[in-house]
DNA sequence: CCTCCACAGGAAGCGCAGGAGT
DNA sequence: ACTCCTGCGCTTCCTGTGGAGG
């Protein structure tokens, strides 16, 4: 029987309060990023004496606790009653100067915001307001390095200082890659990022007193094992320090107990909820795939699903001669993968490459962990490899089908 | 022993698209 | 607007490895 809405919603839960562990969730207290919090602060002080702040640039790898600790300081700073006014976009959505300069006018002077203006009408209407009163407008800059024409912006939040007869504007950049300063024009180099800080991957035990606090206000009372968090905590310290990922495993975890029913979340929820979570992150892999790449792996599950593991004969005759099929289960010869995959190729209306290119798509795949490759040393001839899946192959053919479904517009022409 | 097979992976080169320079 | 350059995806060719078979 079908469950109505209502009972759904009655349904008992060891959530207290999901959204505290979802990544956007800013809590009261940041632990372990004190120090951080308090360089930024000092950094971005001489604001309360109505002086331009100088530019700063957080780097660190995601899941640091970068933009939680900019957010945690510009809250901060608009309880104090300052004439600062923080802008805070993300350049994923907002990735250009025109975009970026758009989205400011739209926060603070709604009345101007009109779709077809140019770039420099917004770029007047926020001198205008910035000069005013007096204001200091910072904008802070998420994802910093996928803006297109940071060079451009660069110039342009400078020259607006320049112009500016009181007020000023200056800026905090966010980036989880440190090579982005080298693509840097020089000029915009220097003055764009007058300083600089890195955060550093959080520790095991810091991840842990993280997830604790967390758990403590999402998890209702006692529904939540420590182990369990312990595991979470040390599954992505090795996992590049990353507290996105450690929150993302609690609160799939608590979700995998909710469903079973189970009123208390264990180390066994997050373990399979790490499986989970790798996996959504695999099958997104996947479906984004170059297209032959795909169509390896799906030759590669389509023979790992006839179950033949070890066929060679000495066959001149192609026959598909399948019949007996002896799992010896170490995994699939790497030419008779080319040999379906070229096949497929055909199925797939698609040129198939040649065997030096399938090499190629073999150790991308295997640098992905989609799938598991073994040198085969001895017992077999030569030199070659045993190739496995490194997922179920009838989970991989059905997301591949569904996503060359998807863009079947590009199929001819 | 040598040769062949089945494969790995390096080097060179080719056509193309997109960006820089003029 | 034009060319020139460069990086990318790919092919071709080549050398190397190690068991199988003559």
């Amino acid at each position: 029987m079908v469950e109505s809405f209502e009972q759904i919603l009655a349904r008992p839960t060891i959530f207290r309060e999901r959204d505290v562990l979802s990544p956007h969730y800013l809590p009261d207290v940041l632990p372990h990023r004190e120090k951080e919090i308090e360089k930024i602060m000092l950094g971005i002080s001489p604001v309360l004496r109505g002086e331009r702040p100088r530019n700063l640039l957080v780097y660190g790898k995601t899941g640091t606790g970068k933009t939680c600790s900019v957010k945690f300081v510009a809250e901060k700073l608009a309880a104090m009653q300052s004439s600062a006014k923080v802008a805070y976009i993300n350049c994923r959505i907002y990735n250009s100067r025109y975009r970026i300069l758009q989205k400011v006018v739209k926060d603070f002077l709604p009345q101007f915001d009109k779709a077809g203006y140019g770039l420099a009408y917004f770029y007047e209407k926020l001198l205008d307001w910035v000069e005013s009163d007096g204001k200091i407008l910072i904008y802070v800059l998420d994802e910093i390095d996928v803006v297109k024409d940071i060079d451009d912006l660069a110039y342009t939040l400078t020259r607006s200082n320049d112009e500016l007869k009181k007020g000023g504007v200056s800026l905090i950049g966010i980036s989880n890659k440190l090579s982005f300063k080298e693509k840097l024009d020089p000029r915009s180099r220097s003055s764009l990022f007058e300083t600089e800080m890195v955060f550093a991957p959080y520790t095991s035990y810091q991840l842990k007193e993280i997830l604790k606090q967390r758990a403590a206000k999402g998890f209702a009372d006692g529904a939540i094992d420590e182990a369990a968090v312990n595991l979470a905590a040390a599954i992505a310290a090795q996992d590049n320090g990353d507290a996105r990922y450690a929150l993302k495993l609690l609160l799939k975890a608590g979700e995998i107990a909710d469903e079973s029913g189970a009123k208390l979340a264990t180390d066994a929820h997050v373990e399979q909820a790490r499986r989970s979570v790798d996996e959504d992150v695999s099958f997104e892999a996947i479906s984004t795939l170059p297209r032959h790449q795909q169509i390896v792996l799906c030759a590669l599950a389509s023979l790992q699903l006839e179950g033949r593991s070890y066929s060679r004969l000495s066959g001149n005759g192609n026959g598909n001669g399948n019949g007996n099929g002896s799992s010896g289960s170490n995994g699939l010869l790497s030419g008779e993968v080319y040999e379906k995959y070229v096949q497929l190729s055909r199925k797939f209306r698609a040129e198939a490459r040649s065997v030096r290119w399938y090499r190629e798509y073999l150790s991308d795949l295997e640098m992905l962990g989609l799938i598991a490759m073994e040198d085969s040393g001895k017992g077999q001839r030569g030199h070659t490899r045993f190739i496995r899946l490194s997922y179920s192959p009838e989970k991989v053919i059905g997301l591949i089908e569904s996503s060359v479904f998807g863009e079947k517009g590009a199929l001819d022409a």
